[in-house]
DNA sequence: CGTTCGATGCACT
DNA sequence: GTGCATCGAACGT
């Protein structure tokens, strides 16, 4: 794969990007940006570590319970953002993928800087303490709170709306896969795929 | 280095 | 009432 360098308007994904199996859009998703686009200004990052979900089956998905009012976005179509409350404090967010119908979505947990560092850091540190670029996307919470990301952008059009995920030519690198982290059940899968060796990757194995 | 633990809201049983 | 797809501060080694 070539290098471009960024550019500033970036093509969106079709939806039949997301219509195909979970754990083929989890990696095909590392190296594209995730963009937030709010009244404050543009906040966005390369994708460099997700997971997936797949299916009532993965007691780890929030599907695993069947249908409820919290989970319905992920059956409805791909191509959508899922965002919840998470501990109370955090806002996740995930990109909807598989058919109407299968539950299945990809976690987002961790970016690079692209756009908007500068308000990154107000949003991660108003108190004006510095925040290392690695530091300011490096987990699932770092990274809403950093792109300031909420349950308003829950069922968010992907490829049209003020949150969207658009392919700027970034290369994807050398892939690595291991087990998801922060659950407790369905740890066995290995789901978690991250670009081996970015620093913006969460936890200690990069 | 490492591990533990509190914060904090709400979906679900 | 219980248990989280987390984070960071506080402590121990």
């Amino acid at each position: 794969m070539r290098t471009r360098r960024a550019s500033k308007a970036g093509a969106t994904l079709p939806r039949d990007f997301y219509d195909r199996p979970t754990l083929v859009v989890a990696e095909e998703l590392l190296g594209k940006v995730l963009v937030h686009r709010t009244p404050g200004g543009t906040a966005g990052g390369m994708i460099v570590e997700t997971e997936a979900y797949i299916g009532e089956d993965d007691p780890a998905c929030h599907a695993a319970p069947g249908p409820t009012v919290r989970n319905a976005p992920l059956y409805g179509p791909p191509g959508v953002a899922y965002v919840y409350l998470n501990y109370g404090i955090h806002y996740l967010v995930n990109a909807v993928t598989e058919a109407e119908g299968r539950p299945a979505a990809v976690l987002i947990r961790a970016l690079h800087p692209v756009d908007g560092a500068r308000l990154m850091q107000k949003r991660r540190a108003p108190d004006g303490r510095a925040v290392a670029d690695t530091e300011l996307c490096r987990g699932p919470g770092n990274l809403t709170r950093a792109l300031g990301i909420t349950l308003t952008e829950n069922l968010s059009d992907l490829g049209s709306g003020r949150l969207r995920i658009e392919d700027r030519g970034f290369a994807r690198g050398e892939v690595a896969w291991g087990p998801r982290v922060g659950i407790r059940v369905g740890v066995e899968r290995p789901w978690r795929c991250w670009i081996a060796g970015h620093p913006s990757v969460s936890g200690r194995a990069r």
